[in-house]
DNA sequence: AGCATCTGTATTGCATACGATTTTGAAACC
DNA sequence: GGTTTCAAAATCGTATGCAATACAGATGCT
């Protein structure tokens, strides 16, 4: 019945929660995170919830100050910087293996993708940015390179955060159509096209991020709270 | 810059320590770590043991299987092959941002290190493997960019770890020729130039280790050495 | 003998405990 | 009033303990 699935250990799942909740905005970047609260809120202890802010510190979106503890990245703007010249490398790798590849369902699943993205996007809430990263997700895992598509789902969280911290409330507005340009490019079959559209694109998202400060923190349980419902995490 | 005078806490040691005996290849690929004889041979506790084996994990290092342990990781061809993909992508990018940047203390310090790799160069063991790749990684450092340099050395730890499964015995022997070539290029300045000399060294790179050309039967005996060993059986 | 089942043991997943370090805040001092 | 001191509280780093799972050898059945 069942595909013999991944157990999936619940450390596992509080690195999920955590890392949703810092891509959605809900937790803030430069935010304290505290390990007793925070497994307290999730129902796990603190072993589990360090073993997350690990992981989440590799990825860079936690900072782990010693003897001091675990607090949302808050890159600079030139660590952003530093991200999206990566990230262009990264990508351009994408658009350069995917470029007349593209399966049926493949095409079919981006487009999915992109009118999801398109429904999001009125409400420009924390979805709409999240979607808009997972299209780059999507692509890199349609490579079928698993290297690949893991730093591209990771530079993609930390462009998140920058975009969170220096870029403009309506900054994902022309995104969609890019997308669209892109997945035209890619089925074009012109390799070189693709990763210059791919380039583009990026580079336009680069620069969609200026300055822009934002506000401060509130209770970390109440944030947290929807996210572990849904991750079927339950507190006492 | 970050002030951050890292305190190094004996969970990083733990993970430092582990790493280098794998990259040397005193952990062999396919090895069972359990975290008891581990934590008591290096006198820590479980806890920390199973924090490096995270981090480990997330390099490509080791393999966590769910309530199995952790092993060194034992990556496939393939793996291989999605691995050097990557790393050429990377490390174009290295290239490029380095060309006819290079100060003279840079370039110092590259050629000392061809000249330690040229005096390892000998006796062919781990050692020599260990300063080929850690003149990539000097190299990504060189461009100031963390998340690169992160990156690099990530994917030059898993070639180690191909190399050393898939690798003919001499495999590294030309590399340092090589290596003065690529900073001949660096210093000319032309990015051009010097991210294809990158580019084609790291296919010489890896077409030593056999990606390309299929492994001959008479690998056999060394793809089944990793195995052997974590056995308690020993061939010769 | 060959195969399935059971049971003991080793090892992991996770929680908890405790000393160490940092932070807080109030009292003492200039 | 502003700064310094110092003790209490909070939080972290690490070790250890317990339940759960997986593995190996023994036992029973065909």
């Amino acid at each position: 019945m069942k595909p013999a699935a991944e157990k999936e250990t619940r450390a596992h799942a509080v690195y999920r929660t955590l890392r949703r909740a810092m891509i959605e905005q809900a937790l803030r970047p430069g935010m304290k995170l505290p390990e007793d609260s925070i497994g307290e809120q999730l129902g796990v202890s603190r072993t589990l919830v360090r073993e997350a802010f690990g992981r989440l510190a590799l990825e860079g979106l936690v900072e782990l100050k010693p003897n001091r503890g675990a607090f949302v990245a808050y890159p600079t703007l030139e660590d952003g910087r530093d991200v999206f010249e990566v990230r262009r490398a990264l990508e351009g790798l994408v658009a350069k293996l995917l470029a007349g590849r593209l399966t049926a369902a493949q095409e079919a699943a981006l487009a999915d993708h992109v009118r999801r993205e398109e429904a999001a996007h009125g409400r420009d809430g924390p979805e709409s940015i999240r979607l808009a990263g997972e299209f780059h997700t999507l692509l890199a895992d349609m490579t079928g390179n698993p290297l690949l598509a893991r730093y591209v789902q990771e530079v993609t969280s930390r462009c998140s955060l920058i975009l969170a911290i220096y870029g403009r409330p309506h900054s994902s507005d022309c995104a969609v159509s890019e997308h669209r340009q892109l997945i035209a490019a890619l089925r074009g079959g012109d390799a070189a096209c693709g990763a210059e559209l791919m380039d583009t694109h990026l580079q336009a998202v680069a620069s969609r991020a200026l300055l822009h400060p934002q506000p401060a923190v509130s209770d970390i349980r109440e944030l947290l709270a929807p996210y572990a419902q849904s991750e079927g995490l339950t507190a006492s």
